[in-house]
Formats: structure tokens, sequence, C-alpha cells
RNA sequence: GCCCCCAUCGUCUAGUGGCCUAGGACAUCAGCCUUUCAAGCUGAAGAUCAGGGGUCCGAAUCCCCUUGGGGGCACCA
């Protein structure tokens, strides 16, 4: 009890390098840093790369770039499995040595051909221990017919093991349900199970928070720590995230990588705002929560039991609110390199700061990803507008008095002292009412002819932004247009 | 097939026996604002709390069964 509430809190994420981290894994790894900066400990990262034919390159790379983009920091590490494999060694050496392990020569053939057998007869694909009981003597045969063994676990005939999850409550497995599952593989690397579980305790892991997929392992991990007599951290087992599908995440499930909401204009604090509602709440109204805040707040008495569906709408609205909520300076920074990177070639660059800045001031609050800023604001940068000039008369406005009103507008205009948003709409309005036009429509054509589209930010600011030269210039392009439509 | 877990609006969720004729958010629809879009505001629609049995004066909340969904069952993690 005692030595429950004195333990200091370690906590670790531990994922593997066999793919890119997906959305399941970075909320993994968030709710373990929650904690950890919760209750003041630490939090470790832990590269877990026992399996050399999965490896993928650069993964490392991307998980730690991910983690350090949403702001994730860790204390200790990144430790690497593949650089600790003699503590492993010793480990199932030392279960060998107690009798809680064995060397098993059977071959994958046998054990495939065993598993198909089984399956098709409808049974519980297991390992059928030939190899547990085996003399001293037919194991030196077998070594010396030069076959490499695995080591596997002695998992208890009979009985069964319980234990605590704090999200999940009393969990029992019978062990007649589980197999010897092996420990060390004949390639000399552990496998998840002895590797995990070895780490965890000499890393003094207190608190194991993983995805729900593992709740089934757990009882092979309690039985090993009670065959090396170590004591077991405590387990807390996270609702999974599931594809739109239900189904497990995966690659077929498009964007999941959580690179892509990078590369897709997703604000880091944004993203990790919606991240931990995926199966922990505050409250029945509380959803924006800054980092701090979540900090303050988290607790895994809040965390819930039901997987989540992954919902990138709401993302989409939430991704809105924090660019919202961005400064303009700090908005035009995170937005640049978008730009930079989308917008046509023959937009010159280095792109104007504080032209970027007027233009982005209007674009702002219209947009919900940095992505798609370039797409939103690009009439700013072009010099030619490419439009369909039926766009142009699509209005009540037909080509004919399309044609007198923009010509009408270029006079006015041209005749401008100043050039700002209050004075262009003077001036315009005072142009819609002596051409007994409705001052909307007006506008409508001439948002076309200035933007080339029918939806944009408002039309006397956008103006103000492009300048006299450049408007005068469209709207004689327009006219242009128009004739030619005429004819 | 066996084992484990789960079950409230389309989605994320609040709810731990009476405050629930079930609350919030996203999405949807309508209206307002308005030069378009966006934002904002207001409102509507949307869940017989998977179904059936109990327990109780009283059940979304406790128990059982059924159904459904998910996960696991590798010399992968």
């Amino acid at each position: 009890m005692q030595s429950e509430s004195q333990r200091s809190v370690r906590l670790r994420f531990a994922p593997s390098p066999t793919g890119y981290p997906h959305l399941g894994n970075i909320r993994t790894a968030l709710f373990n840093w929650l904690f950890a900066r919760r209750h003041d400990g630490i939090f470790i990262l832990r590269i877990e790369d026992t399996d050399v034919a999965r490896k993928v390159e650069g993964a490392v790379d991307i998980i730690l770039d991910s983690l350090r983009w949403l702001g994730l920091d860790w204390d200790e590490g990144p430790y690497f499995q593949s650089q600790r494999l003699s503590i492993y060694r010793e480990t199932a050496q030392r279960l060998i040595d107690e009798d809680h392990a064995y060397s098993c020569y059977c071959s994958p053939e046998r054990l495939g051909a065993m598993r198909q057998e089984q399956m098709k007869r409808k049974q519980p694909p297991k390992y059928d221990r030939r190899c547990r009981d085996l003399t001293q003597q037919q194991g030196t045969e077998l070594k010396a017919a030069g076959v490499t063994p695995v080591i596997r676990f002695k998992t208890p005939l009979e009985g069964e093991t319980t234990f605590h999850d704090l999200i999940y409550g009393r969990v029992t497995f019978r062990h007649d349900t589980l197999d010897d599952f092996v420990l060390l593989k004949s390639d000399g690397y552990p496998t998840y199970h002895l590797a995990n579980i070895v780490d965890d305790h000499f890393m003094d892991i207190s608190h194991v928070l993983r995805a729900e997929e593992w709740l089934s392992s757990t009882p092979r991990h309690v039985l090993l720590y009670q065959a090396l007599d170590w004591q077991a951290p405590q387990f807390a087992h996270l609702p999974m995230i599931l594809g739109p599908d239900r189904a497990k995440l995966s690659k077929r499930h498009g964007a999941t990588n959580i690179n892509e909401y990078q590369k897709e204009g997703y604000l880091p604090d944004a993203m990790v705002n919606f991240l931990a509602l995926l199966g922990w709440s505050l409250d029945d109204r509380t959803e924006l929560l800054s980092r701090e805040e979540l900090i303050k707040h988290f607790s895994l008495e809040r965390v819930g039991k039901t997987a989540a569906i992954f919902n990138k709408e709401k993302l989409e609205w939430m991704n809105g609110v924090y660019l919202r909520r961005l400064g303009l300076t700090e908005f035009v920074h995170r937005a640049m390199p978008f730009l930079d990177k989308s917008l046509p070639e023959s937009v010159r660059r280095p792109l104007d700061e504080g032209y970027v800045s007027q233009v982005l001031s209007l674009i702002q609050e219209r947009a919900k990803t940095l992505a798609e800023v370039p797409q939103l604001a690009d009439f700013f940068f072009l010099d030619e507008l490419l439009y369909d000039a039926r766009l142009l008369s699509k209005g009540k406005l037909d080509a004919k008095s399309g044609i007198k009103a923009i010509m009408a507008a270029s006079q006015k205009l041209e005749q401008a002292a100043t050039w700002d948003a209050i004075t262009l709409e003077g001036i315009l309005r005072a142009l819609a009412t002596e051409l007994k036009l409705p001052a909307g429509e007006l506008f409508g054509v001439l948002r076309v002819a200035i933007t080339g589209r029918t939806a944009a930010p408002p039309l006397f600011q956008t103006m103000a932004v492009l300048g006299k030269e450049k408007c005068l210039k469209r709207l004689e392009m327009a006219l242009q247009l128009l004739e030619a439509d005429l004819n």
C-alpha cells in the first residue's frame, strides 16, 4: 500500500518502428505523456525494434519528429531494445534455470501445419507443448543436429490469472486458454512479451498505458512478472481508435499516419486537444482545452471503455477554431511554408511578408487547415486570372449589362484618389444607385472580375489589398472575356 | 472455433439509482447578420439509453441472458 503511493511515476511510450505512427499510437503516447506530466513523473521513450524482418527504414525518425511536432517531450531515451539484447538473454536463461522456460526445437513448418490443422478443426490454435518435457539427452541430440531452438515460457497448466486494470477493472484469464508462448526467437532477439516486461522492470515503469488490443496478452506478462518475482506495474488499457468501418486502424484507412496531418496543415495544439477527447473527457461540455488544462485535469478515471471512431470533420472544426485564435503574425508564420510550397511556380519568391500578412488577415477566419490557405488566397498572388467567363454573367446581370457595369466601375475607380476599403465601398455603392442596380448584383460581377470566383473574402478589402493597378487590369480583362462571350 | 473486452443521437461524448420528459459538441437543416464566402448568433431535427428478463418504491445507471461490435489467439509488435 505504502510502496504503491511512494513509487515514483514513470511512464513510457514504446512504439515499434515497423511503420509510421498512426493516430492510435499517438493517442497512446499522448495519454502516457499527460499522465506523466500530471503527476510530475518521468516520460520515457523506448523503441521496440526486435523485429528485424519488419523493421521500416526511417520509421524511428518519423516517430521522433511526430512527437516533437506535437510537443510531447520525453525525459529519457530513446532507448533501443536492439541494443539491450544481453539483458533479455540473461533473463531468458534465468527463467530456464528456474524451470519457468524451456528450449523448443519445433520447426516453423511443423508449427504452421499444426496451426492450420487446428483451425480446420475449429480448435483454438495453440502450441502442443511437444518440447516442454524433453529430457536433457533429447535436447542435446537436437542441438547436435543443428537446430537452433526458441525459448518458450512454461505457462502453468492449471489455474487462472487475475489482474486489476485501471480502466477495465478485474480481468481474469484461465491458464488453459493460454499456450507456451515464445520468449526468445531463434535469431536471438526477444519477443515483445519478454523484452517489454524486462524493460518495464529495469526502467522501473510504474504505469503501463497501452491500447486495448494488449489486454489479452496481459496475463502472460503478469505470469512472467510472477515467475521472475518482480513487481508488475499498474496496467491501464486504453479504448481503441477505430476506422470509419469500425475496424482497427490500418494502412487502408487512408490518412491515419500522423505526419499526414502535419502536411495537411493541422495545428499541434488542435491535434492534441482533439486526440485527448478520443477516449477521455473533462465533463459534459468542455471541449476546448489548452495543453496546460489537459495536464491539469487529465485522469484515468475519466477515460472511457468504448472504442472511438475517428471523426475528421470535428478535427477540422477544431483546427479552424485554433487557427482563428492565432495572432496574425503567428498565423502568417505558420501559413508561409504552405504558401511557399503550393502557390504556382509563376508567383515570384520569396513572398513579400508584408503583403502576405495583409492577404492572410482576410483568409484566416476562412481556413480550416493551413494546407487550404494557398487555395483560398491564390488570386492575390497570380498575375493573370484563369476562370470561366460564364461566372461573370451567372447572376441576374447578363453579359451586356455586365459590360456596362464593369466599364462604369472602371471609370469611377480610375478617378479614385485614395484606395482603401471604405473609399471603395463609397464609390461602388454610389455607382450601384446610379446604375439602378441592387448593390449585391454589382458587387457580384465585380467579385468575379477581381477574384475569378464567386466566393471570396469581402470585395472592398480584397481590392484594397490588391491595389489599384491590379484591380483595373482585372476589370479590363473581364470586359474582354464578356465581349468575347457575346460574339 | 476458443478467450477477453465493450454497447447512450450518424460521429465524439456527459451520465456511477431519483436533478433525465437523457445534457453538450461536430456534422445536417432552417432563420438572423450580410456584397458572396467564412465566422458569429438563434432555432430545428436527431438516442423507445442494442433487445429481453430480473432486483428495487424507483433504473441509461445494479444482476442475468440474448444479440451486435471490437480485440486477441505468430520464432509481429
